[in-house]
DNA sequence: TTCTTCATGTAATTAGTTACATGATTGA
DNA sequence: TCAATCATGTAACTAATTACATGAAGAA
C-alpha cells in the first residue's frame, strides 16, 4: 500500500521556504494559492503538522499570545532529505473534480435553469482564480510579494492557473450561447449544433505523438 | 452537516438514462468519460449502488453467470424524484487537484529533472483525455455512440474536456520552453522571463464584472 | 491446458471534511 | 462595550482508497 502523503509533503515544502511558520501562516498560504491546485480543509493542516513532528521531519515551538497557546514549525535536516526524496518520485496524475460538469453531463434529466446554474458556478470558479491573480500578479511585478525570490516558479504556476481560469470562463460563455441558440430550436438543429461542436474540437486536436522507439 | 452524496447521485443519474445496468456496465461508463470530471475508485460503485437500494432509490436484481452471481440495478420513481431535487440544488465548486503543479510550486527545492517529470505528467494527463476524445468523438459524429440521444449535452462536456486537455498540453509546452531558455541563463534574466509571463497573463484577464446592483 | 483479461465483489484502513468551541484583537 | 474578524485548535464522522480474492471466458 503505497502511501504518498502528499499533503504532508506540501506542508514540508512550505516549511523549507522559510525558517519558521505558525500554523496560521500555513493556512493563510494555503488560502492564497495552493487551494487552487491542492485544496484541503484548513483544520487538516494542524493534524499534518503534528504528524511531521512525530516523524522527526519538523520541530515545533510553543509560545503564547495572552493565555492562548500557539505552535510554530520549522523543518529539520531529515525533513529536507525526505522532501528531496519525494520530489524525485513520479508525480500523481492531475485530477479534476467538477460537479457542475457532471450536472451538464446529466443535463437532459433537469431543467434549463439547472443547467444555467451549473454554468454560472463554473464561471464563478474561474473568476475566483482571477480575483486572486489580480492581487498576487501585480505584487510580483512590483517586487513586493511575500516569496518574491520564488518568482520564477510562481510565474509558471500563475500561468497555469490563469489559463485554467480563462478556460472555465470561456467554456461557460460558449455553453450559454449554445443554450440561447437552443431555445425555440427544433431537436434536430440542436443535434447539428452539437455535432459541429464536436467536429471543431476534433479538428483542433494535435496529431497523436508516436510512442514507439 | 450537509451531505450531498454526489457520487450516489451520479450513479442515480446513469440509472435514469436506461432501464437496467449491471455494476460492470456502470464501472465501464465511469472509465469512459466520467472519470475525467468525477473520478472515483471502481470498488466504490458497488457500495454506492447498494446504498441506493437501501434508500429505495433503486431496485436490484440478482442473476447468475455460471455459478457466479451478478447484480443489476434500475432506478425507482422515488429515485427519479430525488434526482430532480438534487439537480435543482446549487452545484459544488470545481476542484482541481494537480500534484505536478504543486511540485512546480516547490520547484526550487528539487532538480531540473524533477521539474521536467512534473511537466511530462501534465502532458500525459492531457493526452489521456484526448485519447478518449479521439475514440468517442468520431462515434458521436457517426451516430453510433452508446448514448447518441444525449449528444447535445455530451457535446458540451466534450468541449470542456477538449479545452481542458489542450490547456494542460500547451502549458507543459510553454514551461518546457521556459526551462530550456533558463539553462545557462543568469538568475536576473530568469526573473525577467518570469515577470514578463505574469504581465502577459494579466493583460489577457477580462475586465472584472461589476457585482453591485 | 494454461494464461490473460473480463467481471464481481469484500475487508481493512485512512485521508479528509464538517461542526464545534473559544480566546485575542480591532474598530465603530 | 459590543460585534466582527482573526487565530487556534479538537472531536466526530464518513467518503473514499488500496489491497486482496476469485470465478468465467476466450485465446494461444
Amino acid at each position: 500500500m503505497r502511501r504518498t502523503a502528499t499533503t504532508a509533503n506540501a506542508i514540508l515544502g512550505l516549511l523549507a521556504l522559510r525558517r519558521e511558520w505558525s500554523t496560521w501562516e500555513l493556512t493563510k498560504q494555503l488560502r492564497r494559492n495552493m487551494r487552487f491546485f491542492w485544496p484541503r480543509a484548513e483544520s487538516q493542516i494542524y493534524e499534518e503538522a503534528k504528524g511531521l513532528v512525530g516523524k522527526g521531519l519538523a520541530r515545533d515551538r510553543h509560545s503564547f499570545t495572552g493565555k492562548r497557546g500557539r505552535t510554530s514549525y520549522a523543518i529539520t535536516a531529515a525533513g529536507r532529505r525526505q522532501l528531496k526524496r519525494w520530489l524525485a518520485t513520479p508525480p500523481k496524475p492531475t485530477a479534476l473534480e467538477c460537479e457542475p460538469l457532471l450536472r451538464v453531463f446529466l443535463g437532459t434529466l433537469g431543467t434549463d435553469a439547472d443547467l444555467r446554474a451549473a454554468l454560472a458556478q463554473v464561471r464563478a470558479d474561474g473568476n475566483a482564480v482571477l480575483d486572486v491573480g489580480r492581487v498576487v500578479g501585480p505584487e510580483y511585478l512590483a517586487g513586493t510579494a511575500p516569496f518574491q525570490d520564488q518568482v520564477a516558479m510562481r510565474a509558471l504556476v500563475f500561468d497555469f492557473l490563469s489559463h485554467h481560469a480563462q478556460m472555465l470562463i470561456e467554456w461557460a460563455d460558449r455553453c450559454e450561447a449554445v443554450l440561447d441558440a437552443w431555445s425555440g430550436q427544433p431537436h434536430e438543429e440542436r443535434t447539428d449544433v452539437a455535432l459541429r461542436m464536436i467536429g471543431e474540437n476534433l479538428d483542433d486536436y494535435p496529431v497523436p505523438v508516436a510512442t514507439s522507439a
